[in-house]
DNA sequence: CCGTAAAAGTATCCATCGGATGCTTTTGAA
DNA sequence: TTCAAAAGCATCCGATGGATACTTTTACGG
């Protein structure tokens, strides 16, 4: 009672007592560190301390250190469908995901390395999925019936547009402009 | 002089001395154990169990644990450009191409996990690599005479074949058979 | 020949990591 | 008001990559 009365009101709802909100801190705290150095770098420790907590304490919110990065790749596929929503025509949408990647590399990296086997064990990551694949859908498969045939073709536009970014991102491709790389790929995917 | 004076005709010359061929045989051993759990995975003391010496030993003929995956990647890419050079069709590159990532599929992800950086220091890993690019430039730019051009064309070759093992590898294609994925892949890589 | 420097291998130590156990503190609800 | 569960902490563990310092073997130039 007598601690935490003082602005408790600025926010909607404590979930937690102490540290206030250890589990969305944490997860700021990650994403940061991955965007920084990487998801195969990023230890539980360095965000404990960056949290200022004991490491063990994170488990307390996640499983391990997979389901942590199962969140942050979760977060950011969420932030990345909202800006596929506003996306109009397949190059806008290829241009939009193309820029996020390039803009959030090590996040994106994060994001295409989850196992696919651990996302059916993983609803919220598994639904933050689907909505970037909604966006697809809608764009790239107006006038195609057969869900069969939606699937197929949303795949092969993901085959370009994973391939290339990995490709650039790599540093195989002679250096483009990330302009030409979103011409490039918008190109390959107008064929289908 | 009284060691090793056995049967050494039958190997062309021995590099080392004590363990016969400590290199070689950590290569062999590195190798088997990536396809079978992973590059991730791979630690050097198990490496070093394997062929029965202290973990620190192979520190004297890798300079670290990477400079043992870029050699075990290597060797891949060169077993690769091996099979490649007997293609005769895009369509049978890609045949070739793709039954060897999914043949090997840890191997696969270790020789695309190379950073781009490394490899410019990297000499015989680049050698090797080239060697497939090689082959590609052969079979898909036989008529093209801009090398800028036959380079972007072996790009927009790569990107496909890479996008969708990559996806397929990961799961999220819907189950096609081998066959299927590379008549999809050829039929991509046909129209330029 | 031979003796010496370098190559090859070993033993031991270290910091860091993910994770497990067990404990204390705070909370919220019966 | 009590009490069980949630949240946090201190500590321990085995494994890992790597460093230092040592011994053994080889090969080569006098």
């Amino acid at each position: 009672m007598p601690l935490y009365e003082g602005d408790m009101t600025a926010k909607p709802r404590r979930a937690t007592y102490r540290h206030g909100n250890l589990k969305s801190e944490a997860l700021k705290a990650a994403t940061r560190l991955v965007a920084a150095a990487g998801h195969e770098q990023l230890s539980l420790r360095e965000v404990a301390e960056a949290v200022g907590v004991a490491h063990r304490s994170l488990y307390n919110h996640f499983a391990d250190r997979e389901a942590l990065l199962d969140a942050v790749a979760a977060e950011a596929y969420t932030r990345l469908a909202a800006i596929l929503v506003k996306a109009e025509t397949p190059q806008d949408y290829t241009a939009k995901y193309v820029r996020f990647a390039l803009a959030n590399r090590a996040l994106y990296a994060l994001m295409t390395s989850r196992p696919h086997a651990t996302m059916k064990h993983n609803p919220p990551l598994q639904a933050a999925v689907h909505k970037v694949i909604a966006q697809a859908m809608r764009i790239f498969c107006q006038d195609i019936e057969s869900p069969a045939e939606r699937r197929r073709a949303v795949m092969k536009v993901y085959i370009t547009l994973y391939g290339g970014i990995s490709l650039y991102t790599a540093g195989v491709l002679d250096q483009p402009s990330e302009k030409a790389l979103i011409a490039e790929l918008s190109a390959m995917n107008a064929g289908m």
